[in-house]
DNA sequence: CTGAAAGCGCTAACAG
DNA sequence: CTGTTAGCGCTTTCAG
């Protein structure tokens, strides 16, 4: 019997060359390779040494084609930006866990920019990733209607999902920030600023609602005067923070809305010579060492849970769209328990 | 003619029921949709519309298999955990260099386990990544060997290849030990302590080696008597830092070798009644307002860095390995410039 | 235990 | 401008 003299076309061997080495056919290399079946001892041996030699590598592309997208151990986590500590943290606890079940993450970032989020999202399901996790910068996701129709799996985190019924794991932001507003005004506070992130995202929507609540509640409905938004970045949020200590009545206490504008508020505050109280959302690196209370979560626990609510719907839980709320924990230091109230 | 009835086999609409909606052939409406080559405009708007009512989505799969692995997207990442700020910053800086060439970054970590290096290693090759990014926690590479005959670039970095030839992008590890031990000697201090990472890994190896280096030259063999190793977590790093602290002749200074013995360290430091010096590898969070002295660098160049070099080899370029050694710079702040020296 | 043939969904090559 | 045919590298099906 003659066979073909095995030339890899594409540079790499394939099972052919692997065969033709071992003297069999192409199926039987195959099954030795994928240990299924019963292949004769000696010529899984022959057929293992033959890929050795050649430094054969399997070609998932070609395999994942033939067995279906259903057979694929992809999913994407599409996310803000993964040098944020709390997506990073996020995308490990994801990946972790996935991990346990053979799956893969693959991440991408978007930049919070909703174009760049389009682009990403269509090339992903291009690579027929088996589920997303999704981190949304967009306003809406009808985009991802026909997605969900076809079957693949779609949680949100952090943002959740407008236009479309999908599983969502998000903060408890409105309590969170109802815990802030409320441990301020026990101690005495009564002018708060606030720095905000874009005032388009739902977190700090959400974080700044539960705030006003408690405000209005404590009967202090000015308090949207010391109301500073759209501080992005570190240094957006240093600025805001120096702004509105620079004013003529200058709040008393600052509630910073998330870890980069906490970043930016201790940075302004830092060697003042009467600081206001702060608190921030988000924990901080080394927040005790820098004795800043905060509302604290684990980001990690966002992750997991994704992960769960994502390998259910794959076992076949095919229930109604779930929603998991995860809890705000306030830790109160000495940003807001040793610095002088209102009255000094 | 007829058509057969479309119905698609996988669940989702292929470019066979796109065609047979639209009334044209297979390959039409693959160009239409590609926008290649000449199609009369009005087949073209019929095969969108199509495409748009039956949901389609490309199938990058097949069309993957079909061109052939040299004309992949993806690039693999392969990293300790993602969790670090120091990978995630790396890994941002990749990516976004990658995004520009309209490539793709897939992230894996190896939460620092040799095993699991290699079995993901062999996954991320599987599915035929365009090249490979690593930031091994292996002692050597062989196993890459076999990969970079087949023509796929390699890139490490932080840390360097061992047994097989590839391009890398390090940190200049003996210098910014060397740095530190100076800026220290300079300032009084002889005896040094030095809490390391595990003993296995080169950057933490140079840079001890650059700190004995200048102990040696300073005339202070005894060195060694100041060092912990083996601190990979936070936890043990305050513990290392608390252990030399409680010795009868305790250090007046501290080298933490990375990150998270740098936190580890000023946890320990923290409220102390006369904390040693305390100098740093890598930037912290907030590190001016610590007050932290630190060798610091920029994870994102070093992913920018990797980028080039593999989009290099990409286009062509079959030198000889190169090596990129990135700079590190001393930052001095109070923890070394206003603590006490060993005279007191 | 082993092999031959078909085909996953797409695109390259070559006609019309 | 459009269609037909073949085949990427693997696994599935069905026969030996």
């Amino acid at each position: 019997m003659t066979r073909e003299p095995a030339r890899p076309s594409s540079g790499r061997p394939g099972l052919a060359e692997v065969a033709a080495l071992s003297g069999v056919s192409i199926k039987t290399a195959s099954r030795a390779l994928n240990g299924e079946g019963y292949v004769a001892e000696h010529t899984r041996a022959r057929v293992q040494e033959a890929a050795q030699r050649l430094g054969y590598r399997l070609n998932g592309v070609a395999r994942e084609l033939r067995r279906g997208a259903a057979a694929s151990t992809l999913v994407g986590l599409l996310s803000g930006d993964l040098a944020n500590p709390f997506y990073s943290r996020l995308a490990s606890g994801l990946e972790r866990e996935l991990r346990r079940r053979g799956m893969q993450l693959i991440t991408a970032s978007t930049d919070e920019d909703p174009d760049t989020e389009l682009r990403i999202t269509e090339s992903l399901i291009e690579r027929r990733v088996r589920a997303l996790v999704v981190a949304s910068t967009m306003a809406e996701h009808q985009h991802l209607v026909a997605e969900r129709r076809h079957g693949i799996p779609i949680v949100f985190v952090d943002r959740p999902p407008v236009g479309v019924a999908a599983d969502a794991v998000l903060l408890d932001n409105v309590d969170g920030g109802r815990l802030a507003a409320v441990h301020l005004l026990a101690a005495g506070h009564r002018r708060i600023g606030l720095v905000g992130d874009l005032s388009r995202l739902s977190t700090y929507r959400d974080r700044a609602a539960g705030f006003a609540e408690a405000m209005e509640d404590a009967g202090l409905p000015g308090w949207r005067d010391h109301v500073l938004e759209d501080a992005h970045d570190v240094a957006a949020a240093e600025r805001a923070v120096r702004a509105l200590l620079a004013r003529p009545e200058p709040p008393t206490a600052i509630f910073a809305t998330n870890n980069r504008i906490t970043t930016g508020a201790v940075r302004a505050l830092w060697r003042h010579p009467r600081p206001p109280a702060l608190i921030g959302f988000d924990e901080l690196d080394l927040g005790d060492v820098l004795e800043v209370s905060v509302l604290t979560h684990e980001p990690e626990e966002m992750g997991r849970q994704a992960a769960q609510l994502l390998l259910g719907r794959l076992d076949g839980d095919d229930g109604p769209p779930r929603l998991v709320l995860l809890p705000t924990r306030l830790i109160a230091r000495a940003s807001t328990t040793q610095r002088p109230g209102p009255g000094h």
